[in-house]
Order: structure tokens, then C-alpha cells, then sequence
DNA sequence: CCAAAAGTGTTAGAACTACACCCATGC
DNA sequence: GCATGGGTGTAGTTCTAACACTTTTGG
């Protein structure tokens, strides 16, 4: 046996989304020994001639059917038993995609309540989750929602990621003076109540 | 040739310290083909059963003699082209040595005159740096620094680091308000000037 | 008119910025 | 006594946090 072992490289995504006031990620039943039936990222392994990004580029358009969802890197996982069939480091990233672009048939869980899952993969969403609260910035909070949205959903959202609450007015005040969000001038249709002002994101 | 490849894993350290007032990257010579005689990164690969950590650790014990090392990965680079003997993904640390803890016999270049580098070094470094920007709080900045330091020391250190020059005043009531740092009680010794109180990080 | 969510202003305290001179030591 | 770096206070501004009621719509 050699000291420099050969390895394989997986992708494995953590695909958020935030819907019914919680944040969930898309996981997959196993279908196949080891872990039957249990959970698991959609990740892939890394092919021959591929970056890691290209491997997750294509997984991910498999797996949500267009080019432009929003992921980075946050940490590679190597520990030498994760995957009991073949050594494998997991190159663990995190991509964003709002409600508005989730396909059907897919299977959201809430991060609040993960059964077990197969392989080190709540681990791998653990870490993800840490690095979304730590990084969350404009351009993150904006892969969460649509073009335009009322004010109140992008609080809710920031709530939901920084797990907090904040003042209402002077969430909107901070936004709006922080330069980050403007008013679109169009308003919410047929709600049963006063409508919002939809906003969008700044340049 | 299969689709799903195998391939090396290895840890490049960016080894970071502070001396003569400018951030150094810890480089070797290459003494063999490809990019033979260029600078390159103290890595190496993984072993077999290790993690990338251990690894990473048994790498640094290895170089500099201890244990104590602050370290932490930032990103993984997996470029197929990036070595051309043999597909290699390539997990990038950052490692924080401060000066009284270098071993003689290394040679440290500044992160801002380095000359062309073997690999995709210089990628990995220039991410680094950007990453040691970016995650800069009161756990990178004691590594940097001995037990006990004058206040001016920190200030420095900071500026180097951010690229960006403080405030004397402001910076120093800060650092103290915030509980950084507090009082040794000590001195400096033997200086031709004002003597520094020497102050200690907290907790 | 009721239910539901949207929207709005003020004030007190904290944090941040800008700024210039005196102090302690060695030689 | 001079050169060298160490050390200090104040005032204006900006940011943050706390707080409760009115508005607009659909049913």
C-alpha cells in the first residue's frame, strides 16, 4: 500500500432555500447500500479534466435545471472513513436558490430538524450553516429572493439566517440608508391587506 | 480512461509572519523538474489514513519545529493542469507563526514582491492574503505577536495586514475598551527612547 | 367594521473620527 | 539637549437601539 493514496474528489453541494419561514436544504433518499433510505447531499464526484466548480456547475443544473444559481466554496471534508466504499475528500460548497426557481419534486428539509444522514453529511451542513450566518451579506441575502419583494421578506429572511430578531423600523431605515435596497415603485396585487412596496436590490 | 479519476490530495501551507515591518510568505527553492529553481509552497501530500489536517500539522511540526501553530484551510484548488506530473487537488491553510517562534535556515519573501512561483502558488497565496484580510479578529492577531508586546506593535501589525493606516489615539482606546488586550505591568527594556508598557492578550 | 400586515419618527446612548502636543529614555 | 518613539483628551458626528400607533387593503 502506498503512502500517497489516490483519492477520489466528490462535490457536495448544501442547497438552501427558505420557504415556510425556515430555512431548508434539498436532500435525496439513498437508494443503495451503504446508508439505504437515509438522507444525502446530491453531490457528485469530480471528473476527469474538471474543476470542482465545474463539477458543481454541472450537478447543479442536473439538479435545479438552469445555469445561474449562486455557490462558493466554504471546506473540504477528508476525513479517511467519511465514505466506507473508497477514500474520498468532499469539497463542500453552498448554493443559494430562491423560491421562485425551486423545481418540483425535489425534497426540502429543514435544517431545524435533520433526521439522520448518511455519510459525515450533517456535518457538512452544520458547516454550512455556520458559514452562511458568518458571510451573509448583500449578495447573499439577494439569491433568496426574487427581483423584487416587499421589505419584510428580506427582514424575515434575515431573520431566519441570523437567527434574530430585529426592530422593524429600524431594519428598513438601515436598508434602505445602507444604500443596499430601492423602491421599484410598483406594489403587491390582490393581498388581503395594505400591500407592500416592492423593493429590489441596488445595482 | 475512467471518467472518475483519482487523484493526489495535498496541503500547501501559506506560512504568514511579520517581520521588518512587511507580511513574509515562507517559500522553498525547488531543487528538481517542474519549475525547477522557482519558489514553491512548503506542501505536501497526504498520507495514507490521515486527514488533511494531520497531514497539515505533521508538515508544519516538520518545518517548524512545534507544535503551537495557529492553522486553518481556506480554500481547495483543483485545477487539473495545476501539476503536470500528476492530477493533484491542492487544500490551501493558512498557518500564523510570530517572529520570536521562526526557525533560522527558512527563507520568507515579502507577500508583495514575490517573483513568479512554481504551480498556481501565487493564486494560492494571493487568495490567502485576502482571506487573512477578511477573517482578521483578535485570534489571527495573537499569533503574530509574542506573550507581551507594546500597544504600537498591535497597531502595526493591524496596518500591515489590512493595508490601511489608524489612528494612534483612537486605535489604542479601542483595543483597551473593546478587552482585547490589557496590562502586563511590564516594560520595555534597553530602548533609546520612551519605554512601551507591555500588554498581553486577554483571557 | 374586522382582520391582517405595512409603514412610519424621535430620542438617548454608544461608537467612531479627527486632531496636536508632551513624556521618558539613551546617547 | 537632542533624537526617538510612547502616550494622552476632547468635541462633533454617525450609528445603534428602544419604543407604539396609524394606514391600507380584502372580505
Amino acid at each position: 500500500m502506498p503512502a500517497y493514496e489516490r483519492v477520489l474528489i466528490a462535490v457536495d453541494p448544501v442547497i438552501f432555500t427558505i420557504t415556510h419561514d425556515h430555512l431548508q436544504v434539498l436532500l435525496r433518499q439513498r437508494e443503495k447500500e451503504p446508508f439505504k433510505g437515509k438522507y444525502e447531499l446530491p453531490g457528485g464526484l469530480v471528473q476527469h479534466g474538471e474543476t470542482a466548480e465545474l463539477a458543481l456547475s454541472r450537478k447543479l443544473t442536473e439538479i435545479l435545471g438552469t445555469q445561474n444559481v449562486f455557490f462558493t466554496q466554504f471546506h473540504t471534508f477528508t476525513a479517511p472513513q467519511r465514505d466506507p466504499r473508497a477514500r474520498t475528500a468532499s469539497i463542500g460548497f453552498i448554493a443559494l436558490v430562491s423560491r421562485d426557481k425551486i423545481p418540483a419534486g425535489e425534497e426540502w428539509l429543514s435544517v431545524d430538524q435533520l433526521p439522520l444522514l448518511a455519510f459525515d453529511h450533517k456535518d457538512i451542513i452544520t458547516k454550512a450553516r455556520a458559514y452562511l450566518r458568518q458571510h451573509l451579506d448583500a449578495e447573499l441575502l439577494r439569491q433568496f429572493l426574487p427581483e423584487k419583494f416587499p421589505l419584510n421578506n428580506l427582514q424575515l429572511v434575515h431573520e431566519i439566517i441570523m437567527q434574530e430578531k430585529y426592530d422593524n423600523r429600524n431594519f428598513r431605515k438601515k436598508m434602505v440608508a445602507a444604500g443596499i435596497v430601492e423602491e421599484t415603485g410598483e406594489s403587491e396585487q390582490n393581498v388581503s391587506h395594505r400591500p407592500a412596496k416592492l423593493y429590489r436590490f441596488k445595482s
